[in-house]
DNA sequence: CGCAACTAGGTTGTACACAACTAATTTGAG
DNA sequence: CTCAAATTAGTTGTGTACAACCTAGTTGCG
C-alpha cells in the first residue's frame, strides 16, 4: 500500500466522479441544471412534495448545501418552497408545472451516460452494487472512529 | 435506463467520492491538509520541482484550482513557488523540509483506507482498474461531443 | 526584425460541500 | 405547565471545481 498516486483508489474515485460530473454539465447545460440540482429532481420526480430534512437524507446533504441550491431552484422556476402549517420549522419543496414537465427531457439522459460510461446493464449493476459496498464500509469505518 | 436515484452509477460514484474524502478529511486534519492539497503532495513526493502545468495535467487541474490551492500549501510551510528564470511565465513547485518530513506521516494513511474501504489488494486493484477504464471511457465520449 | 499567435499562470464569478453557528419552533421531562 | 433540550432551516466562512477572462512572456512566420 504506498503512496503512489496512480495506484490509489481515492485517486480513482475523485478522478471518475468529476469526469462524470462533467459530461453531465454538458448534457444538463440546455435544461439550466447543475449536477447536485439534478439529483434533486431525481429525487423530486420520485416522490413530490418533501421536506428539505428528507432530500437531506436521502442525497446525504446538509442544509448548507441544500438551502441555497434549493433557493437556486426556486429561482430557476423548477420548485416552489412552503413552510410547513403545522410545524414552522420545516420546508415543503414541491414540483412546479416547469419543474414536472422538465422529467420528459432527462429521460434522454440516462441513456447517453450508460453509453458514455462504456458499460452494459449488468456492468453497470455491478458497479453501482460495488460503489455501495464501498460507500457504506467507508461510511461505517469513518464513523467508528468518532 | 430509468430515472430512479438509487439505480444511477452517478449517484454511486457521487456518493462514494463524498464518504471518501469525508474520511480524508479526519485523517488528513491533523497534518493540515485538505484532500485535494494531499492529492497535490503525492504527486511531489514522486517527483519534486513540478511545474504548474505538471501538475495540473496529473491531477486534471486547471490554474483556477491549482493557483490558489498551491498558495495554501505555501503558506502552511509545504511547498515554495519560485518563477522559472529561463521561462517567466512558468512556476516550479518544490517540497520544503517541513514538505518532505510529512510523507512519513503519510505513510500510515493508505493502509488505513485500504483497510476501510473493505477490500482486499486484489479488490482495490480491480477496482481502481474498472474506475480507470470508466473515467477514460466517460472522457472520450464527453470529447466526441466537441 | 516585428508582430500575431500561442503559452503559463493568475483572477473573477458561480456553485457546490461542509463545519460551525444561529434563529425559530416544537417537544418532553419534571 | 414550564423551560431546557432537541429539531429544522438558514447563514457564514473556507476550500475546492471550473468557465471565462486577463496578463506577461515566448515563439515563429513573413
Amino acid at each position: 500500500m504506498s503512496l503512489r498516486l496512480d495506484e490509489q483508489v481515492c485517486f480513482g474515485l475523485y478522478s471518475a466522479s468529476r469526469a462524470v460530473t462533467s459530461l453531465y454539465r454538458v448534457l444538463l447545460e440546455q435544461m439550466d441544471l447543475t449536477y447536485p440540482q439534478y439529483l434533486v429532481m431525481l429525487a423530486l420526480w420520485e416522490r413530490d412534495n418533501r421536506l428539505v430534512k428528507e432530500l437531506g437524507a436521502e442525497l446525504n446533504l446538509d442544509s448548507g448545501t441544500l438551502s441555497p441550491l434549493l433557493k437556486r431552484l426556486e429561482a430557476t422556476g423548477y420548485v416552489q418552497r412552503t413552510r410547513q402549517p403545522d410545524d414552522e420549522r420545516s420546508v415543503r419543496i414541491s414540483l412546479t408545472e416547469a419543474g414536472t414537465r422538465l422529467r420528459d427531457q432527462a429521460k434522454r439522459i440516462p441513456p447517453v451516460v450508460g453509453e458514455a460510461m462504456g458499460l452494459d446493464d449488468e456492468g453497470l449493476t455491478r458497479m453501482r452494487a460495488d460503489l455501495d459496498r464501498l460507500t457504506d464500509s467507508v461510511n461505517a469505518y469513518r464513523e467508528s472512529l468518532a
